[in-house]
RNA sequence: GCCGGGGUGGUGAAAUCGGAAAACACGAUGGAUUCAAAAUCCAUUGCUCGCAAGAGCUUGAGGGUUCGAGUCCCUCCCCCGGCACCA
């Protein structure tokens, strides 16, 4: 009988499901592991192949954990709110609600298609009333505690999608969903105060095992500068009190170079000393003009900086006590630092730029040292031409003259600070969490505002807050959520005062959604709260998370700090790490044939429906395994799948013939093939822990071409021990051929004992196979042989010879004395095991 | 510009404690089987020279360390990902 797994495969998924063996068991005796992939967002399309590969991957990973005798929880679910479903909601009129479901029935299908060992039981949904519940609830508790906040701020505005964009959702100046050019726009919008976590973000990494680039993306992302503020006072001011600018500089070794002051044009300093600059006109035109600048025109002019001159007012450089001139420009920027810098020109390339154009004085403060030993290199021949950005040693500071940038910064900071003009100071690149979107679909915003109380979060007992149905989908023209045009929903009462009050329209973002949901699936029907503490105690931290680089500075970083808002007041556990993933990994993309990203309008989409028709759900996984390294994107090849069929079909082949021999009274030698089994074994063990599939399914298939040399050179617990380290890859086929052999064995059992049919066990509550170490071991090794380190000769010998011995043998071989003739050895290395090497002149 | 990852046959790739470069697979070529094709099986397959035995060359380029370098060090080039006037 051929292979077929079309025939077999949908017999044993049932079967897997009616014995409930992939059920996470709460409390269980058995040690826990939370393996976690990213839940899917349940578009139109269906699932692609690329969606499968960190399934099947972290699914092989499950299966091998519950051999390994773990309470395993690998559990599923559906990300839905978003706004591809909006916008097909738009274009059909169809309620988002219903799509999502038609959506998520034809996920779970394919899913289930691909035998992956999912706990289905522990099934959510994110846009389920009784889960974004909890949602809201998180928001609620964000609120009361001053994270959760409103504030009329400039945003990333996508005109096509009438959208506010976090800065995470803006690439390239575009939209990241539909590439549209994003504007500023000012808006009054929900924040989210994660700029309170950003040290616990970075500083907690080292907590966790992520992969580096992971945590170096995390950390640029958020940015962290330490340095100091310094305060330079405004030194002719017709003010009385003294006036201050704040500067933030992590280079306050550099001081006695600040030669000119730089603000941004948005700082607040500017209106208070309106009256006292002279050319305010000017100014102020310098001012709107940069306004009305978009963030392109911006960076289109980082070589050509533009700013102005502040006439009548300088201050004071604290260090040198001289008297310098203050800009406004806007390559300085208001958001970040203080607004406002000291300007060394000599040792930072923007501001010697700036200085040029300027026409400033640019002072020498730091030499370098390895520049210096430069030959024909004199301090004068090295003119104010260029900039230094590194660090060196002290001139032009007075008493600092001769320190290290390292220690001068210590001495200068310490010595301003007496005179209160210096304090340490820490800023971030990260800003706060822009957290409304103007949508429909999404989980909406449990805010009331009261015209005497201002804004409240509803009570907890009114959630969920559902989602009202409306006729339209479409923002309003001026960009307010659907939800706005719903008169009856919007007006409501003050949960405080009783008088009237109006909902807030926004939606979240589809972040929200994800931002906890791994929580959820340790207790996914509580009511009570959106996790027994208890679960959460069992369960958590989730164990391995699996995910897409892509995720990396936006659900990573969010859910992290949601983690620790809810670690912070309680709702998880203290005795819990405040970290929620303890180890993470990224997959490969998987593109298109010829290496071309798979997408709809290009046509070169592959549905694993398809390859599952053709091919067989197994060799999809086994191909999506094999085609190269986990975390690299590679090109999908149709011919590549062919051979990893034609690896099944010939483990069909041999299984079935090996299942078919009458086996002979057990045999007492250990075959070659047995001691190659048990490196095939160590092999695959290993390389799953490391991600390494392609090599664990080559070295598999390796195995199977010994095999088919001499299929009666193993014994029945070989077979069944093969079976199952090719269990994790190729579920249905090892499974119906563990049955098979199990069947076959009880009848030939059946004509000396009972008849009796064991009753069917899964391969799957088997043990994991452990090697015989004895057996790795070879008596033999292949000695090489080189002459000048090139290899000349390869002898089979005795393992553990000495060099004495090993010399001996390599001498006597032809080819070697060939070599030899005439030359004399100067030198011979010897590595037990390994290799002789002979130096010859 | 800065940070991170990478560059190995016709292709996807193996091999990183410095010790056999190219495992496994795809493709290609030849053969067996077949009326024929598909499928399957067997053989060959890094490049150059050679009838062969064999020899030389080869891991982006160039240098270095070493008995020995894909692997370590220096300089440079290219590709991918991220950030980008962040003080």
């Amino acid at each position: 009988m051929d292979y077929n797994p079309n025939k077999i495969e949908k017999r044993w998924q049932k079967f897997w499901e009616r014995l409930e063996i992939f059920e996470a068991k709460d409390f269980s005796k058995k040690p826990k592991k939370y393996i976690l992939i990213e839940f899917p967002y349940p578009s139109g399309e269906g699932l692609h192949v690329g969606h499968c590969r960190p399934y099947i991957a972290l699914d092989i990973v499950s299966r091998k954990r519950r051999m390994e005798d773990f309470n395993v929880l690998f559990p599923m679910g559906w990300d839905a709110f978003g706004l591809p479903t909006e916008n097909y909601a738009i274009k059909t009129g169809i309620h988002p609600k219903i799509a999502t479901r038609k959506n998520t029935v034809n996920f779970k299908r394919q899913q289930k298609n691909l035998g992956f060992s999912f706990d289905w039981t522990r099934e959510i949904n994110t846009t389920d009333p009784s889960y974004y519940k909890w949602t809201q609830w998180i928001f609620v508790q964000l609120f009361k505690k001053g994270l959760a906040y409103k504030a009329k701020m400039p945003i990333n505005w996508c005109s096509s999608c009438k959208i506010g964009l976090a800065n995470e959702e803006v690439i390239d100046g575009r939209c990241e969903r539909c590439g549209e050019k994003v504007v500023k726009k000012e808006k009054e919008q929900w924040l989210l105060k994660i700029t309170d976590y950003a040290e616990r973000l970075i500083d907690d990494l080292e907590k966790v095992d992520y992969p580096e680039r992971v945590k170096t993306l995390e950390k640029d992302w958020i940015g962290r500068s330490k340095g100091y503020e310094i305060k330079f006072q405004v030194s002719n001011s017709k003010f009385k009190e003294k006036r201050f600018i704040n500067v933030f500089t992590t280079r306050i070794d550099t001081i006695f170079g600040a030669t000119y002051l730089v603000v941004a044009p948005e700082h607040t300093i500017l209106e208070k000393l309106k009256k006292e600059i002279e050319n305010w006109k000017t100014v102020e035109r310098y001012i709107e003009k940069s306004k009305r600048k978009t963030d392109k025109e911006r960076i289109s002019e980082i070589k050509n900086k533009t700013g102005i001159k502040l006439k009548g007012i300088r201050v004071l450089n604290p260090a040198t006590n001289k008297e310098i001139p203050i800009f406004v420009a806007d390559y300085v920027l208001m958001h970040y630092g203080t607004g406002a810098i000291m300007s060394v020109p000599c040792h930072d390339k923007r501001d010697f730029d700036f200085a040029k154009s300027y026409n400033l004085p640019i002072i020498k403060v730091i030499k370098s040292e390895e520049k210096e030993k430069r030959p024909g290199f004199t301090l004068s021949s090295e003119s104010y031409k260029e900039v230094y950005e590194g660090e060196g040693i002290l001139v032009n500071s007075k008493r600092f003259n001769g320190m290290k940038s390292e220690t001068a910064r210590e001495r200068i900071a310490d010595w301003l600070a007496k005179k209160k003009l210096a304090k340490k100071s820490v800023h971030y690149k990260l800003r706060d969490w822009i957290f409304s979107r103007q949508r429909y679909w999404g989980e909406p915003i449990p805010m009331v505002k009261c015209e005497k109380c201002g804004w409240l979060a509803l009570p907890e007992k009114e959630l969920p807050l559902k989602l009202p149905n409306v006729k339209e989908y479409k923002p309003t023209e001026k960009g307010e959520s659907p939800l706005a045009k719903i008169g009856k929903w919007v007006g409501t009462k003050c949960p405080k005062c009783d008088g009237p009050a109006k909902r807030e329209t926004d939606v979240m973002p589809n972040w929200a959604g994800s931002n906890w949901y791994y929580l959820r699936y340790c207790d996914p029907k509580n009511d009570e709260n959106l996790a027994s503490p208890k679960l959460l105690g069992y369960w958590m931290p989730v164990d391995w998370y699996n995910g897409g680089m892509e995720h990396t500075t936006l659900h990573l970083l969010y859910s992290r700090f949601i983690y620790k808002f809810l670690w912070d007041i309680g709702t998880i556990p203290k005795f819990l790490s405040p970290e929620p993933y303890k180890k993470r990994t990224s997959h490969g993309i998987i593109l298109g044939e010829g290496g071309i990203k798979m997408s709809k309008s290009k046509g070169n989409v592959i549905s694993p429906d398809n390859v599952i028709k053709q091919y067989g759900a197994d060799t999809l996984r086994v191909y999506e395994m094999f085609m190269g390294p986990f975390n690299q994107s590679i090109a999908w090849d149709t011919k590549g799948v062919k051979g990893v069929r034609r690896f099944l079909d010939k483990v069909w082949k041999l299984s079935n013939q090996f299942i078919n021999l009458s086996q002979s009274k057990s045999q007492q030698s250990v075959s070659d093939l047995e001691k190659l089994l048990q490196k095939t074994i160590k092999k695959v063990s290993e390389d799953i822990e490391a991600l390494k599939f392609n090599t664990a399914v080559s070295s598999l298939m390796e195995f199977s071409n010994a095999w088919q040399k001499n299929i009666k050179g193993l014994k029945k617990k070989n077979f069944k021990d093969f079976l199952k380290i090719l269990s994790p890859f190729a579920p249905h086929l090892a499974e119906e051929l563990y049955q098979k052999f199990k069947v076959q064995s009880s009848k030939r059992k059946a004509t000396t004992k009972s008849s009796k049919v064991s009753k069917l066990k899964s391969i799957f509550k088997e043990k994991w196979p452990k090697y015989d170490i004895k057996l790795i071991k070879e008596e033999k090794i292949v000695l090489i042989i080189e002459i000048n380190g090139k290899v000349r000769d390869k002898i089979k010998v005795k393992k553990e010879i000495s060099e004495e011995e090993a010399k001996k043998i390599a001498l006597n071989s032809p080819k070697i004395k060939k070599w030899l003739q005439a030359k004399k050895i100067k030198k011979t290395i010897f590595l037990k095991n390994k290799l002789i090497n002979f130096v010859i002149i």
